[in-house]
DNA sequence: ACGAGCAACTAAAGCGCTAAAGCAGCTGGG
DNA sequence: CCCAGCTGCTTTAGCGCTTTAGTTGCTCGT
């Protein structure tokens, strides 16, 4: 039976409530009535005894299993979800407006984080990569009426971020990572960008810098607004009055051209905080283009920390978290808000730590 | 109705059978018995309506249609795909044996790619990452028996492969990327990497370098074979008889530590050629180190390329492609294989491209 | 010795959707 | 004028599983 694609979706229909594509295989499936068949019981008994519920008596029960496993049944996914199971999954979208993703291993590790929890108790992540935060929303709406997730993972909380309210409206359970802050009644796993701040500052201002810039992320971003919020405060505590933050997209291209900027400037900064490693890097590979010397007559740190960091000559001073752990902890956060919702208030992460290599030294002269 | 876990899954019974974690919530949802009785039809005039069958008037499709706009329907996936129609998603499984994972933009591109096929089309993505095959196996036996997933992409296929007759013997349909060789019935999409390697040799031939290194990736992986193969034809054409592959695991670490081996020897070559980018920027970072100059001393060369090769100084000469092309190739021939199994055969992407930098030169002296 | 109570099962309904079959009302050819 | 053959719907069944409501056949207390 061909999905005969006649009249579906035509462009000025109601959009989007044509089928997904594809067509399976109709190889007719192993169900619990064949292993009931098998075994000699009902198909309710095989339920009962895949389930670990009682009213099956220990001996039927392992005979049950034995045949289950010998026969390779696996539960259809969809049959339970239908019956009002959670579906099994949770859902990840990221936007990322350019095509630089992927060059940050950030979410790369985070994923890999959480899928050693998920995978432990059997939850699928589904993965969306989208344009803007509109795209974003939609894949909300659809994979919340579609019933295709148990909970979501909101990544890079704004300012006044319409996600937040959206997803709340939906009633899916979330968890938001990083935003400490107004983030509606959805709890957050956050590590306190602040102090991290704080602490890089401190440091540079103990090697004798005055002169410190701050190559920002996205402004829109809680965690950038906290971040510049934190240097300016640092400055002002420590008596440092030529520090700046300067707002990017993240991306290693404005990172490269800000950095050009900066140095360019008659009071060039001698040291440089990046908001991530990859403009950190951008930020390495301008300063030694333009000849300005590593750490002799620069200082530089990176506020992400990964493989790159450590991969460049010099190595990058950063502020290290495990980003893996990190998944940890938002995955099981996850799955617990999408068993007990409710039981889930905020949550604290370890506070970035920073991890001196050899982009960092007095300033020259 | 708590997931009483009494005897769920005890370590010594059939494993694997437990329900996946969470528990929905019941606000009941939206069917399309509520649209019927808005519009005043069957919940099957409602079925013929939103999926373009013929069986209703125009006039009331559009009712129809509307309403469910209206009303902010979605199909429930669960409930389709019981009825034997597609699980609407596709799944990819990453086989990482380290926390390396995410330094490569490759996958993260690659996804990126995919997702502007797949999103169009309503499909989701599922993520797996595991440790190794074995447990990478497991996955597809699982989602293939939860019917979770319509088709498959393997990635990195491995000479004598376990995973192709695996695949095959479950029926889904899948597509091999990168594999071109023996991959069973299974399609494949590849890229002509012999041709890329023969390029870059040629090139390099061509500006005096005898001495070529080639830090190359798994030896395990089907494109490190066709490349190491590659390398030692083009030296046999060439006359270049000090050309050597050192195999690694595609770790920065080990990308790192062969370099610093290389050019410690006597007769340290005069280019290297590396199967990763971050394993070039590795490269780059152990001759900066050691002082080194590149390219003065040292050509490299990088076998993939991404922001990484761009974002660092020199700027390191690669064999560019389009990932993100690739993977909307991919996905294309994804979709592709589920609605007509049997109509795809093996498709060729574009062969990478040398594109030309800063990390490249005539060897020096 | 007899019914209450329980253990161990079976039968049947239902989750939301699709698909096959059924059934009105109309048209038009012989 | 009658019925084959439409169109446009409704009814019904069924996907694989869970779950509630039975239904046995015991045991046990009195």
């Amino acid at each position: 039976m061909p999905t005969s694609g006649s009249g579906v979706n035509k462009p000025g229909a109601a959009a989007g409530h044509g089928r997904a594509a594809g067509v399976g295989k109709n190889k007719t499936r192993l169900t619990i009535a064949d292993i009931a068949r098998e075994v000699g019981v009902s198909p309710s008994a095989v339920s009962f005894a895949l389930n670990g519920r009682p009213g099956v008596s220990e001996a039927t029960r392992t005979r049950i299993l034995q045949a289950a496993e010998r026969m390779n049944w696996h539960p259809h996914s969809a049959a339970r979800a239908l019956g009002g199971a959670p579906a099994g999954a949770v859902g990840l979208v990221l936007a990322r407006p350019t095509r630089t993703l992927g060059a940050e291993p950030f979410y790369a590790q985070l994923i890999y984080g959480m899928q050693s929890v998920l995978s432990a108790r059997s939850v699928a992540l589904l993965l969306q990569v989208v344009d803007d935060t509109d795209a974003e929303l939609v894949v909300y709406r659809r994979w919340a009426g579609e019933q295709r997730v148990d909970g979501l993972l909101i990544v890079d909380p704004q300012t006044k971020d319409p996600r937040i309210s959206a997803v709340e409206a939906l009633g899916v359970p979330a968890i938001v990572l990083g935003g400490h802050g107004k983030h509606g009644e959805l709890p957050t796993v956050w590590a306190d960008d602040r102090e991290a701040m704080l602490e890089t500052v401190r440091y540079l201002a103990a090697l004798g810098h005055t002169r410190i810039a701050h190559v920002a992320g996205t402004p829109a971003f809680q965690h950038t607004q906290r971040r510049i919020r934190a240097l300016k405060d640092a400055a002002g505590q420590l008596g440092l009055v030529e520090t700046q933050s300067v707002p990017t997209d993240f991306s290693d291209g404005e990172g490269a051209a800000v950095t050009r900027r900066l140095l360019s400037q008659p009071d060039a900064p001698t040291a440089i905080v990046y908001d991530s490693d990859l403009m950190a890097v951008a930020g390495l590979g301008v300063a030694t283009e333009m000849g300005v010397r590593v750490p002799g007559e620069l200082s530089i740190v990176s506020f992400d920390d990964s493989v790159l960091t450590r991969v460049v000559h010099p190595a990058i001073t950063a502020l290290s978290r495990d980003t893996h752990a990190l998944g940890v902890q938002v995955a099981e956060a996850l799955l617990r808000i999408v068993e007990e919702p409710g039981t889930v208030g905020d949550i604290k992460a370890a506070t970035p730590r920073l991890t001196v290599r050899e982009s960092t030294a007095k300033p020259g002269r």
